[in-house]
DNA sequence: TAAGGGTCGGTTTTT
DNA sequence: CCGACCCTTA
């Protein structure tokens, strides 16, 4: 026996002890507990059950045995995973200590906690084997470290630490690192270690393709090197966990008696590992040998008798071997439909599978949509029909509404004026105040965000991007955790590098080279080889003064670690390493704000007891604070929409190539375009009551202007459900230049199309559906219009289409277009070929940034050095004259 | 050591 | 075509 002993680091128990490790099988015997039973048994089903409809209380109150919940989108999911931990606390099926609940990102965790001290109250303290994947892979892997060759305090490296060990890596083999990417293959083991392999499992094809051959020995290599620095990289959280479950038996038992319910969110999300390492610990061994369990689900099966794991030698790759001993308590939730990771490692088949593993499982359909209008329903849920290998599911709605809008469907010449229409749209939703935090605009690919963003700003709208850089990835905050991670763990040489020299000492690129080496030679860690080098004559005078110094503050500052509170040390690390004065001298624009954020980091520390618990806190979360104050529009991918909501959702983008993606159509054939078709199905779904769904015709792609053609998801939407809009509802009434026709020949699927695709026939019969002809005929031009790179550079005559003329409007011209040879450079020529009144020099007033000077002209853009409000650019139709 | 030129890539993201 | 990144150069 081991693990559990109260001498084990990190095993904050805040309840009482377990009665499994007692020996006792019984019930605890919690004074809440009984207490909240006693009231369930005197006044009926108590109050966390009402309001559940039948469906997702049978979720909750299934308790025992494998549970599968497809939960769809809207359905009140996070409520039946919630109420459901509430429920076995209450009736005193278990402590909170005996609950393993396991999300994927740290907000679901984080989510789940506050939504279940809601339902419990004060009366169970937090629960703590409720995280993440990697959070609860951490806490397991701290307590057994010595069995995977570390020290309980080994450091989390992220992906940029990785990255640069790699790189050292393949320079050693003596391999050229632009041939052979560093990232590649940082991303190639990731691939690995999702599916389980180590070193030596990973397939020969696949050793043999990176490094000349040489894959396997530089991922061996590599998890040396990661062993030395006393690290681990993301992966290893799971793998490691994993070799120790299947290697001491006695470990696992262990924690099978500890866990006697095990909840995991996002099911359809997990990947190889994280399905291996959460069947060693669902998994119960059969009660023994002589009674080979045959399909024999024990109702009563006591936690207590835990005999060793069949796990020994299991293959890597997933083994369906059903689950037929004992009872397990496993509840996994999630929706086959909305599974969008495959790209990372998902398995979706893991969901697929579940009755297979676990037999006898209860599979629990949620359907009632609690979200959006039947519309909405109507159209995901006819999308989502195109896809195969599904286990089923349709949303359906309580509360239809006549009066409630169909789905929309609009069109734009090109990106730019998307996003003008989108933006104006927006507006007139603003005048009818509707709040911009119920607004959301979700792309396919982060590059989409731009002409968004650009529009924006020129017409002072309130957004938001969500997703962009975060605060523990700036470089001042990492330099300053560099310096931690060295005190807290000396042997992490990566993070040394990463500060040895900064602020600058003098230590070049030569003496950090010594150091490394005298490192390797001595077989110390690079601190240690700096201590020794700075006390021998190898070096030069300077860099040797610099590295005692070095060597010396690391010293003093290991020597507070244990007396100095450790935002207190944290900051006398910045003053004493001079990292602080650093910025302070730097002149430059962002100082001031990398020093802000500093002081914001030390902040920070104070919500953590310790060093390490912060360290480690980072390493897992990353977790930049968002201003929530402020109202504003949400700009965002879809991936990154998953699991919200917004009352107005609108969806750019909808062509072929863009969505679905080319790239997801050619590396993942038909699997991939179902992903895509997925994400399309997320992005619907996000919608509570209005939903626009916008498609160009042309689109800027690697510089170069593409004809598009409409995404073949909008043809998969139904009818009785969507609304085509043939001109720009919404924004023509109010002056604005353009004039309501322009959908008439660019943007509608028929007349724009049809005429594009020089089919000549069908133009201007404008009709209300994109299941018509000419967009059947613009389908099957497809590969032709996508292809080509059409035109030419020298800008031989070509017709002119009238684009971009404010004052003018569009459609001049446009119904004259014949020639394909429409050439890219010209359509955004005829922007910069169109005077502006203004010229540079010209002093100019903008409505939101106020006064500014004209820097330069391009057509009717004009880049304005605003005097508060900094350089922009800007349509000259929003500024006057000053 | 900062600037400048050349190369390369250009979906999605967590931990 | 535009940017990020890397390496070279004054």
């Amino acid at each position: 026996m081991s693990g559990f002993s109260d001498d084990m680091p990190f095993f904050d128990e805040p309840g009482a002890r377990p009665p499994a490790a007692s020996g006792s099988a019984g019930a605890p015997s919690g004074i809440a507990a009984r207490a909240m039973a006693a009231r369930q048994a005197q006044n009926g089903p108590p109050d966390y059950l009402k309001g559940l409809n039948p469906e997702q209380r049978q979720a909750v109150e299934t308790t025992e045995g494998p549970v599968l919940v497809l939960a769809g989108a809207g359905t009140g999911k996070t409520r039946v995973l919630t109420t459901r931990i509430a429920h076995i606390l209450a009736t005193g099926r278990a402590f909170p200590s005996q609950i393993l609940a396991v999300t994927f990102t740290n907000k679901a965790a984080r989510e789940m906690k506050q939504r279940i001290g809601l339902l419990v109250g004060e009366a169970v303290e937090g629960m703590p084997w409720l995280g993440t994947f990697h959070s609860i892979g951490v806490k397991i892997l701290r307590r057994h470290a010595e069995l995977a060759g570390l020290r309980s305090d080994f450091s989390i490296l992220d992906t940029d630490d990785v990255i640069r060990l790699i790189k050292q890596l393949i320079q050693a083999e003596g391999l050229d690192d632009k041939r052979w990417a560093p990232r590649t293959f940082a991303q190639m083991i990731d691939g690995w270690k999702n599916k389980g392999l180590g070193p030596e499992e990973i397939p020969e094809g696949d050793a043999r393709s990176f490094g000349n051959g040489r894959g396997r020995e530089l991922y061996r290599a590599y998890q040396e090197r990661l062993t030395t620095l006393n690290a681990c990289d993301f992966g290893d959280l799971l793998l490691h966990p994993i070799r120790i479950f299947r290697a001491h038996h006695d470990i696992l038992a262990e924690y099978h008696k500890r866990f006697r319910y095990i909840l995991v969110d996002e099911y359809q999300d997990t990947n190889t590992a994280q399905y291996m390492w959460l069947r060693l610990l669902a998994q119960r061994p059969r009660t023994s040998s002589a009674q080979p369990a045959e399909g024999r689900a024990r109702r009563d099966g006591a936690p207590g008798d835990v005999s060793p794991a069949p796990a020994e030698g299991q293959p890597p790759q997933a083994a369906v071997r059903p689950v037929s001993e004992n009872k397990v308590n496993i509840c996994c939730v999630g929706d086959d439909d909305q599974s969008i990771y495959g790209w990372r490692g998902a398995e979706v088949d893991n969901i697929l599978r579940f009755e297979k593993d676990f037999p006898g499982a209860t599979v629990i359909r949620l359907e009632r949509n609690y979200r959006s209008t039947a519309h909405i329903l109507g159209a995901a849920a006819h999308l989502i029909t195109h896809n195969e290998g599904r286990l089923g599911k349709t949303l359906f709605t309580d509360s239809p509404d006549p009066d409630d809008p169909k789905v929309n469907v609009h069109a734009a010449w090109d990106s730019d004026e998307e996003a003008r229409a989108i933006g104006e749209e927006i507006e007139a939703l603003q005048r009818n105040s509707h709040v911009l935090n119920d607004i959301a605009i979700l792309v396919r690919a982060s590059f989409q965000m731009r002409s968004f963003e650009d529009r924006f700003i020129e017409i002072g709208l309130n957004y938001r991007v969500i997703g962009g850089p975060r605060f523990y990835e700036r470089q001042e905050i990492r330099d300053a955790m560099a310096y931690m991670r060295v005190v807290a763990n000396p042997g992490d040489d990566l993070a040394f590098e990463r500060i040895v020299n900064v602020p600058k000492r003098g230590l070049g690129e030569a003496a950090i080279r010594q150091v490394h080496d005298t490192a390797r030679a001595l077989g110390v860690p690079m601190l240690q080889a700096a201590a020794t080098l700075a006390e021998s004559d190898e070096l030069k005078p300077k860099p040797r003064a610099a590295l005692r110094e070095v060597a010396a503050n690391f010293a003093r500052w290991q020597d507070l670690l244990e007396t100095t509170p450790h935002t207190e040390l944290a900051e006398t690390i910045l003053e004493e390493s001079g990292y602080t004065d650093m910025w302070k001298n730097d002149r430059s624009a962002d100082a001031p704000t990398r020093l802000d954020n500093l002081k914001e980091l030390i902040r920070s520390m104070e919500d953590y007891e310790s060093l390490r618990a912060f360290l480690e806190h980072v390493a897992l979360v990353m977790d930049a604070d968002k201003n929530e104050d402020l109202d504003a529009v949400s700009l965002m991918t879809l991936h990154s929409a998953k699991g919200l909501e917004f009352e107005t959702v609108f969806l750019p983008g909808w062509e072929e190539g863009l969505f679905p993606h080319q790239r997801a159509l050619d590396e993942g054939g038909r699997s991939g375009l179902e992903e895509e078709r997925r994400l399309a199905y997320v992005g619907l779904t996000r919608a509570k009551r209005n939903l626009h769904i916008w498609f160009v015709s042309n689109r800027r792609i690697h510089g170069l202007w593409q004809s598009t053609i409409p995404s073949r998801f909008l043809d998969e939407l139904p009818e009785a459900h969507v609304e085509v809009s043939e001109s720009g509802s919404g924004f023509g009434g109010y002056g604005n230049p353009y004039g309501a026709s322009r959908f008439d020949n660019i943007g509608s699927p028929t007349g724009g199309y049809a005429k594009r695709g020089d089919q000549g026939g069908s133009g201007g019969a404008f009709s209300n559906t994109y299941a018509t002809p000419g967009w059947q005929r613009a389908r099957q031009n497809r590969t032709e219009a996508t292809s080509r790179n059409w035109g030419t550079r020298s800008g031989h005559a070509v017709e002119r289409i009238g684009y971009g003329e404010a004052d003018s409007g569009y459609g001049a011209g446009r119904g004259s277009v014949k020639s394909r040879t429409i050439e890219g450079e010209l359509v955004a020529k005829s922007v910069a070929d169109t005077p502006s009144a203004f010229s540079v020099g010209d002093r100019v007033f903008h409505m939101k940034f106020g006064n500014g000077n004209v820097s330069a002209v391009e057509g009717n853009k004009l880049t304005i050095d605003f005097d508060r409000a900094g350089q922009k650019k800007v349509l000259d139709s929003f500024v006057t004259a000053a």
